[in-house]
RNA sequence: GUGGGUGUAGCUCAGUAGGCAGAGCACCUGGUUGUGGCCCAGGAUGUCGCGCGUUCAAGCCGCGUCACUCACCCCA
């Protein structure tokens, strides 16, 4: 018979990185926490029409990206790609937003039909943190810093922190009249052929091109900095305020563009130079009109995400801990014996693997060295006979032979 | 969607100029009547990704195909 392999862009995650994994969303629950998220799950699968209004019916990843297929009665419906627009669905379909501010953290698999590559799957994973009905720039900043303080205690380092303002829809149409007018003084000819279709579609991506000759020619384009309505200005401004004094290290980039239509005003994206060319390991940015467009209240709101399978990146190995005994059997006859005095022990906390079968004790030491437990305990028919077991030290070599009623107390037992 | 690289033992990979399929690690057995690590001796393991072609002969050359991977695009 021929296997059957995973899908491209679908990953298996096994010890050690599923309990990466693991730690790491148990830490940024942790960590949200003391800002005051409140977690929520929401859907993996949402109407279409959910992510074509939020995040823009002419980005890429609503064009190309998504996992959009009919159900059984011809609705269209998308796994979700990112998981702001199914948390805000949740937050106005559940009523609950009279309260003030809101904060919501939400995690699990994401999924863009792209192809892959190091950092990047079909199925990714991502923490996202939102915080709604609050445009105050004090709110922006303890977004930011609730995002650095996470990634400073999953113990990351040099990572940088990009930050910038999109401006609001008032500024930001006249930002693009001056850029289109400043990209058509220039030689489009000397364009790369990607910058030259972004110049007409999306000419905030110009100024991201990665291309040295299309980076030379943007050199003097106008900054959207400068085209900051007062009202954005003096936003932005505080948020820098308030992170210069939280001693908090930032770049301001104001070549900074987000993918997503939704964003404006305060963004940010944190990069990592160790992880090849998807370097972006976390990226948000404040949505002031996105509840509205979404059919909920007028409120504004911030959030991000991290890509989990990037920071797994950067993260180091991780400890697996090893189990507390090995229990070896030397006779057939002891064998359910043995699985019942695992069993007991167990019951009590210890974790320990117990043998199915009674090989050679030399094999069974092996294992038990292999596996690298504290405590080797040996259960032949000498100790059957006479209700014992013997229990070795493996780092000392020293063993010594007890009744099994006492092998709680001789593995150092804890009361709970 | 586009381009490059790689598919050989469980894992990491050698394999010269087409001529018997290899190493290290891991695993198993023994060196100890019931005792691990180090050491020594021995052992098992292959659709050389798949298909077609060239050839007396293909892991190696050609074509196709699938998978993985990196990069572009885009993005967390």
């Amino acid at each position: 018979m021929s296997k059957i392999q995973k899908i491209k862009g679908f990953s298996d995650l096994f010890c050690p990185e599923s309990t990466i994994h693991t730690l790491m969303e148990n830490l940024a629950r942790q960590v949200f926490a003391t800002y005051g998220c409140q977690e929520v799950r929401v859907p993996i699968l949402e109407k279409t029409e959910l992510f074509a209004r939020s995040i823009g019916e002419e980005t890429d990843v609503v064009q190309k990206e998504m996992y959009t297929f009919a159900d059984r009665k011809g609705r269209s419906l998308t796994m979700r790609p990112e998981a702001t627009a199914g948390v805000l669905r949740a937050f106005i379909e559940s009523g609950q937003h009279s309260e003030g501010t809101t904060k919501l953290f939400a995690c699990g698999p994401m999924f863009r039909y792209e192809r892959p590559q190091k950092g990047r799957l079909r199925q990714f994973h991502q923490l996202d943190v939102e915080v709604l009905g609050t445009d105050a720039p004090q709110a922006d900043a303890e977004v930011v810093l609730m995002l650095w303080t996470f990634l400073t205690k999953l113990g990351l380092k040099n990572l940088s922190l990009e930050l910038n303002s999109l401006g609001c829809p008032e500024c930001r149409p006249v930002f693009h009249q001056r850029l289109r007018d400043f990209l058509s003084t220039i030689d489009q000819s000397q364009l790369c052929e990607d910058c030259r279709r972004r110049a007409e579609t999306n000419p905030l991506r110009v100024l991201d091109c990665k291309v040295p000759t299309c980076k030379a020619l943007v050199e003097g384009a106008p900054s959207i900095t400068g085209a900051l309505c007062p009202g954005c200005d003096e936003h932005f401004a505080q948020v820098r305020d308030i992170l210069d004094s939280a001693a908090l290290p930032y770049r301001l980039n104001d070549r900074l563009v987000r993918g997503l239509d939704y964003y404006q005003r305060t963004t940010f994206e944190v990069v990592s130079g160790e992880i090849g060319s998807q370097s972006a390991v976390a990226g948000g940015g404040r949505y002031d009109g996105l509840i509205r467009q979404l059919g909920g209240p007028d409120l504004p709101g911030i959030g991000f995400a991290c890509g989990m399978e990037r920071l797994a990146l950067l993260y180091g190995e991780a400890q697996m801990p090893a189990p507390d005994f090995y229990l070896a059997v030397l006779d057939s006859r002891a064998l359910n014996t043995a699985l019942l005095l695992a069993q007991r022990l167990r019951e009590r906390g210890f974790a320990g693997e117990v043998s199915f079968e009674a090989r050679s004790i030399k094999a069974q030491m092996r294992q038990a060295n292999k596996l690298g437990v504290k405590t080797c305990l040996i259960l032949g028919q000498d100790e059957m006979e006479k209700g014992q077991i013997v229990v070795k030290d493996m780092a000392t070599g020293v063993q010594k032979t007890i009744g099994q009623d006492d092998l709680e107390q001789a593995l150092g037992f804890r009361k709970p």
